[in-house]
Order: structure tokens, then C-alpha cells, then sequence
DNA sequence: CTGGAACCTGTCACCGACGTCAGATGCGAG
DNA sequence: CTCGCATCTGACGTCGGTGACAGGTTCCAG
């Protein structure tokens, strides 16, 4: 599969492979002529890192936790093991976080729709 | 209260509450000599400010929502009503979609720890 | 009255994921 | 073989919320 296969099934650009790859977060192997091919888990692989960065985590910070992912193995795995788990909660505090907010707004919202009827009667 | 008292209680950088004001998300009276003045509600504005900023909201956005919020009136709070309504449920999708990823990190970290405890046995 | 801390405006820098352009090269259909 | 689309590398631009600095003014304690 060609970087443009896997750009138009995962729905990311071009650019953003090319950057994936650059942070060390998608791998590729190259033709004869320098061109990128990826195997067929590599949609998948985008899909998981589309979520990590739209959890809040940056390039690096998934590079430390990648490993952890892909070779399940030990020792070089025991930090990122960590790392992984820190990331997991602070997740957890951000939804909860978001939660509140989203009842914040919720509070807004029927405050305004009593006053809108009050208004209307 | 001043600029820096109400930077020190909200937790806020002074440069960050000038921003606000350039925005139009936070207003002050100036003393005769042109500085800023805060009331005693600033600091719960400026949390509920930091609020929707962590909930991924723009200061346009946020402007365009504030109307809704502080005087709920009619006419041109209609359609920020409507915003504060998109808004609340853009921020329930990602909500939504953080659980499911922290999901994902649940079961790496359920699989991670089999295989650490498959090694160790 | 005075000195120094706090404040003012204005401007430039930054970060990080990505857009975008340029110029060169690879690749497959006809 | 050739044409044209896809891909390559490298570089610069962007956006938004802040940090940081400069040069000047205001405020309050002593």
C-alpha cells in the first residue's frame, strides 16, 4: 500500500503521515525508488494514533508509550508501562473535567430556557 | 481589585486576562490613571472562562456564547442560545469519543499486564 | 515627596500539528 | 518509450493562547 492508499482509507493527509513517521510513530518500508509502503495494519495503526493526538497527547509523549503497545516485551517496556498508565488517568481527570463543564452548560442552558418562557407568559 | 490580585487568584497570568479584555470576554473599569479594576465576580468569570477554554472552545466561539450567559434577554441571544446548544453537544461527542480512547488504553493496560504476568510465570 | 513595585501599551517569539509550495524523481498505463 | 500522476525532500506559513521584553506611567508605603 502507497502513502496515498493509506492516506485516503485512514482519512488523513499525506502530510500527516509523512509527520508520523518523522516523530518515529509509523513505520514504512521503501521501494527501489525511495518510495513509502505500508502494510495492511497500518490503517489500523493511524486510526489508534488519531486517537491518541485527539486525546490530548502530543508526538513525543506517544513515542514514549508506543512501545509499551508494540513489543509487549520487558525492561525498555517497564517506564513506558508508566507512561502509559499516567496518560490513562490524566484522561480520566480531563473527561471528568469536561464532564463538569458539560453540566456547567447544561446549568446555562435551562436557565435560559426558564427565563425565555418566563418571558414569553 | 487589581490586575495582578485577580491574576493571583484565578490562577491566570496577568498577559492572559489582557487577552481576555482584548476579546471581549472579560470586562474591567479603568481608574483614573487607566488602570484595570475588577469586581468581585472576576475571578468565577475568569474560572468559567479557563472552563470553556479547556473545553476546547475559541475565543470567538466563547464571545459568541457569552451573550447568551450574561444577559438573557431576547432577540440577539437567540442564536447564541443556539451556539450554546451546539457547543454543549460538540462537547458530549468528544466526551464520548475520549471515553471509548480511554477505553482502548484500558485494554492495552489489561493486555500489557497478562503478557507481563504470562513472562514472569 | 520619593522610590520601587505594579501596571500600561505594543510588539515579537513560541509551540505543535499540519498546509502548502517548489523542484526533482518514481511509477504504471497506453 | 512516454506522459502524467504520485511521491520524494526540504522549507516556510499558519493559528491561538501565552511568554517575554521594552519603554513609559501610576500607585502606595515610608
Amino acid at each position: 500500500m502507497r502513502i496515498g492508499d493509506l492516506a485516503a482509507r485512514s482519512g488523513v493527509s499525506v502530510r500527516s503521515l509523512r509527520y508520523y513517521e518523522e516523530q518515529g510513530l509509523l513505520a514504512s518500508t521503501r521501494s527501489a525508488g525511495g518510495q513509502r509502503t505500508y502494510d495492511d495494519d497500518a490503517p489500523a495503526r493511524v486510526e489508534f494514533l488519531q486517537r491518541l493526538y485527539a486525546a490530548g497527547l502530543s508526538s513525543r509523549t506517544i513515542a514514549e508509550v508506543l512501545p509499551c503497545v508494540e513489543t509487549p516485551s520487558r525492561e525498555n517496556t517497564e517506564d513506558a508501562f508508566l507512561r502509559l498508565r499516567t496518560e490513562r488517568d490524566r484522561l480520566s481527570e480531563r473527561i471528568e473535567d469536561l464532564t463538569r463543564t458539560r453540566d456547567a452548560l447544561d446549568g446555562l442552558i435551562e436557565a435560559n430556557r426558564r427565563h425565555a418562557s418566563a418571558i414569553a407568559s
